[in-house]
DNA sequence: CGTCAGGTTGACGCGGGTCAAAATGAGTGG
DNA sequence: CCACTCATTTTGACCCGCGTCAACCTGACG
């Protein structure tokens, strides 16, 4: 699974899910990624306050965007799945206010700035694609606000069940019954602002209420629409159905 | 305070807090406003799903952008203040998937997506300028999340006091003794996903520690390091030392 | 003087945190 | 095949921060 060409298919999915993407820009996009790199879960990509050359296309696995307080205590911003850059806003901010690192074991491919600077010269049509998957990531981070100030506990994993389940769902790697997600309860904890002890709780209410599980790295969904009640779920801010740009 | 050309001054003064702007520059960006508006606290500037030709540039009062939950309450995502647009981000998403409304009686001037799409062809420099902006949004959610997830009630309105302290700074309308702030203990309460109720106490210890008091629509800073100690405020998320694009 | 929005305070309850122990289960070595 | 280890999950008992509900206060305005 360490070869490039078939794996960022994965980033063309993810695109196409939302932009029309031509073949002569298929082939910009796969000239950017360099070669891949295996990392374990828990290695520590990227941190905060360095400066960055370049940015990170994840090709298979986990990575979280997550800022620690004092106490210990750590929140995720949001999660990096299949095809996703870990960090295309650092081509523009230069410095990250994060860290990043590995929820499970990844291939990731790294894509210079460089590179970027020249396909925004060539590639006018793609820039604005660019920013746009920048802007996506900021309405990720809206919906996290809003389950971080208002959802209860049981909503707050839902919703996250459910983010994932689309998400995963556009790269081929989901579908309404469920998906291999290899993260531990720890990592569903620090995105969801719970204690690990708390989620567990919560995993089985939804278990018992029949609405999904999560096992061995396995979520299933037993009732995707009951979640989506429960969490209050609308897809509208994944912006499946943008407008041409 | 209906003028243009001089409240654009803050939008200018906003951009120059992060990246060098010529002469040339400012001449394009003084030409993208339409004439100002004037609208009163409450109104609902944009709604979410509308598809939008315009940005809007807020120049004086301050807006939120929020999410509503079925049961009523409300979850701001993102303070505006005067230079901000108010959503920039509708240049590449089309859409938003939020509203928008007016804290406090406001100025805002419209600048049409095609106009910025003019700018992004004439001027990329200043395109990279408004991406590296629309990601600094995302900075700003990001350390939302951290707050809604990992502050504690008194943490996160000290957070919000400090956040507003420094952007309010680079536009001239705040020092390290305070600054006007025309909204309601409501309006917090959405902002910090606590109720208004406990806002209320919330800040009532913070006055009694001596760190701040906020009333009538004035922010007094007592003791700005004491407050950003307690908030665990580090300002790097605000990226007001950028590197050079 | 009446009204009303917004601010303030108190009593009480609950959701989620804390702390600690026990269960599970995937290695790993004997 | 069993014993041991260690990470992870699970459960229980208890506590506390914040929500809820309701009353009351304050000041602006007519």
């Amino acid at each position: 699974m360490a070869d490039v060409d078939g794996l960022i298919e994965r980033h063309l999915n993810r695109l196409r899910a939302r932009h029309f993407i031509s073949a002569e820009e298929e082939a910009a996009i796969r000239s950017l990624p360099d070669v891949p790199v295996q990392i374990s879960a828990g290695t520590m990509l990227i941190r905060a306050g360095r400066r960055l050359e370049n940015s990170t296309l994840l090709l298979d696995g986990f990575l979280s965007r997550y800022k620690d307080m004092a106490n210990g205590r750590r929140q995720v911003t949001e999660v990096a799945v299949p095809g996703d850059f870990a960090d295309l806003h650092s081509f523009a901010l230069k410095r990250l206010d994060h860290d990043i690192a590995a929820m499970s074991d990844c291939t990731v491919a790294t894509v210079s700035h460089e590179k970027l600077e020249d396909l925004t010269r060539t590639h006018p049509r793609l820039t604005r694609i660019y920013w746009f998957t920048t802007n996506l990531d900021a309405a990720i981070h809206r919906e996290w606000e809003l389950s971080l100030g208002q959802r209860s506990a049981e909503q707050r994993l839902a919703a996250l069940i459910c983010e994932l389940q689309v998400r995963l769902g556009l790269i081929g790697m989901a579908d309404e019954s469920g998906y291999t997600l290899p993260l531990k309860q720890v990592h569903l904890s620090e995105c969801v602002g719970l204690t690990p002890v708390h989620v567990n709780r919560m995993l089985r209410v939804l278990r018992e209420r029949g609405l999904m599980s999560f096992s061995g790295a396995r979520v299933t969904i037993h009732d995707l629409p009951g979640l989506r009640r429960l969490a209050e779920f609308d897809e509208g801010y994944l912006y499946l159905h943008p407008d041409p740009l």
